[in-house]
DNA sequence: GATGGATCGGGAACCGGTTCCACCCACAAG
DNA sequence: CTTGTGGGTGGAACCGGTTCCCGATCCATC
């Protein structure tokens, strides 16, 4: 326990970093030292350092050099202390493997550290108490400025506590009262989709969803099942058109899609599916089962996945690295400006409709069965090159 | 700005939180209020709540009532300020959103919220710059107190800049001079498992692996490589069973496998992926050109990637969540420790080979071609059930 | 030359805990 | 009756910064 020989030895004050470096091998440097080395005071050194008030720039060259000679960094601790700000923000997420929550992390991290700030990272567990103590304990002690939740419906309590400390809150992923959010509109991005399949022709869809108990309770599966449920509303389909719940990952859906796509009499000519996992594992469903896509089934999914290319799937994308960036942005302002200057906000984030081969008219609605269609692989030749190109994407900003 | 307000006004030092809460909603409680109202100096109360040192029964119980009845929690900053530990731990890593990574990550995050700490993220890009920022920037502000970096090919500088604090590191997934690393034994898995082809009577075996410039030059590839060509060399077969370099990734694996496998003279009957994602690729790629998986080819991975049951992938399963639990216990233990008292370690994980149908015997060495698996699907029907039952594994600890 | 504002620097208080040390008290041993 | 021992407590120093407050300079303005 090195630190019992800082504190005690009075070899610690008169700065270890100015010794040889064999006397003292761990080298901690205070302010006090920089000062004294560029023969100021400590108030000087900590205004020529942190750029607060008046240094002639001379004496602030000179602390500078003498903080650069000793290696001297500033004790965040210390600092945080007196400042009550700790460059510090929270991250609550539910997930870590899968696509959306990873590029989503990766998006708020890239933007934390361009800000200056750490990201303490904090994943929920079903487990209650585990996230009991993540809120009582973990985020309480002082240590992080703001918290962003990403897919985490708070409750009351922890809203409320979180606001009674006077930290930021940022949700991503749907809405929670009383707190700002971030998200795409989960309601239109369904009915959308699901629009997109009937003006291509489509009689029969499906709709391969997340099972709204399942996911910590959260809201975009019910969302997007209503999305789902308008379009054909509207244009009068019935209901029989069904919803099935899935797992929201690709071999969960491969296997729920097994099951709901094995009775040919009731097989749908279009799935859309919750999200592009979803949607993946659905496609490797129907090639199992000899089901070709899209001549015989159109899929179409949400989210954008990496993996979307290779499988030539239509989907929305939600840009979920941007989705990131502006909640850090978010966060950034709500800790510049006084707390009761602002408003919540609930800001819905555009998305792409990006048209690839899986998504097509039902052979009823098409002029002839195209023979290709039917004789190929499942998979048409690739089309890397392709997809590059200028596709049939729109961004509906307001969508 | 409410710290302002906290300094200044005297109302601040009389325990806002024992105020009535409309006067007051910033409620922020320290340790001195507890004291008071519970009757007792701060030293006892700090000794009452943080168990060192003598306090009766009788006042312990008073001042954890109180500190409960005013939701007291301890400042980390304050604590740690003087302490000199912050229990917290940085984790630097190069990918969030690929498998074996994030798996790592939620075990560190699981194991370390058990022990009480916080887990600081740092994604660290190919930027050289924002590399040597987090370095010499983040981790030095006596914010973390060890570092564990996962895939990182750590050099002198920074091993030496974090040694000198005094913070242990712990290395995931491959040697790194100076600190203690915990990985598996690339070179002995890449070499197990071309055995293992090589068993089944395969002779034109190929290595899709990573490319060893590309990943933040790190060791897995250049040593699974090694692997790959031991085996081969110990049963003298010549290195024309060669070596392609892809992405570790789904589909760039699949484009890279494409042009691998799309001269049928040259076609390999099996190959060894890098890592699960570019088994799955090839696999991906090989029945896109017609070629049946495992009747023509066979496909073996490292990694035991979740997608692995569902393509029925031979693999050989790392266990990254475990990697991570234990780097977190070896972190722990050398935070328990006096520095001096612990010698580098490099401890070896243990995998696990997992054998499904994607790796068979070739058609030569089979005694006669199977029809059915010249007529069925390339992914003969699903075995879930299957793979939950004892399977052809083995635990080679040693190995 | 006096006034005043801007610039500059130091002393000291303070953030919120932890811990050293001195002291008190009970009780047991000599 | 002293002395010793160890539980129990409070005062005060301290961790390493930041910032308030005040005094000193310097120069421009009146």
């Amino acid at each position: 326990m090195w630190n019992r020989f800082h504190t005690g030895g009075k070899i610690a004050m008169i700065s270890p970093a100015l010794l040889l470096p064999m006397e003292v091998r761990v080298l901690v440097s205070a302010i006090a030292d920089v000062a004294r080395l560029a023969g100021v005071s400590k108030s000087t050194a900590s205004r020529a350092l942190s750029g607060h008030g008046y240094v002639s720039k001379e004496t602030r060259l000179r602390v500078q050099k003498a903080a650069a000679d000793i290696g001297y960094v500033v004790s965040s601790n210390a600092s945080s202390l007196v400042t009550g700000q700790t460059r510090n923000v929270g991250v609550v997420i539910p997930f870590l493997n899968r696509w959306f929550f990873a590029e989503v992390l990766e998006g708020i991290e890239s933007a934390l550290i361009a800000a200056g700030y750490d990201l303490t990272l904090y994943r929920l567990s079903e487990d209650a108490d585990q996230r009991r103590r993540i809120f009582d304990y973990f985020l309480v002690r002082k240590r992080v400025d703001a918290v962003i939740a990403v897919s985490i419906a708070l409750n009351r309590h922890e809203v409320d506590l979180l606001q009674s400390l006077g930290k930021p809150i940022v949700g991503i992923g749907g809405h929670v009262d009383g707190i700002s959010t971030l998200s795409i509109d989960d309601v239109q991005a369904a009915r959308f989709l699901t629009e997109h399949l009937i003006s291509l022709g489509h009689r029969r869809i499906m709709h391969l969803g997340g099972d709204q108990e399942e996911q910590m309770d959260f809201l975009v599966h019910g969302q997007r099942l209503a999305g789902f449920r308008q379009a054909l509303a509207e244009v009068g389909f019935s209901h029989e058109n069904d919803f099935h719940a899935v797992p929201y990952s690709i071999p969960g859906a491969y296997s729920g899609a097994l099951t709901a796509l094995s009775d040919p009499r009731t097989r749908p000519t279009a799935i859309m599916a919750g999200c592009d996992e979803v949607a993946i594992g659905a496609m490797l469903a129907a090639r199992q089962l000899g089901i070709q896509v899209p001549a015989q089934l159109s899929v179409v999914g949400i989210d954008g996945h990496n993996l979307g290319d290779m499988f030539e799937l239509t989907t929305l994308e939600q840009h979920p690295l941007v989705q990131g960036r502006r909640a850090v942005e978010l966060i950034m302002e709500r800790l510049a400006a006084a707390p009761e200057t602002l408003a919540d906000e609930h800001i819905t984030m555009p998305v792409t409709l990006r048209v690839r081969r899986s998504s097509t008219a039902p052979a009823s609605a098409r002029p002839a069965p195209t023979e290709l269609a039917d004789t190929e692989p499942t998979f048409t030749k690739a089309t890397h090159t392709e997809v590059g190109a200028p596709d049939i994407s729109r961004t509906p900003t307001a969508l």
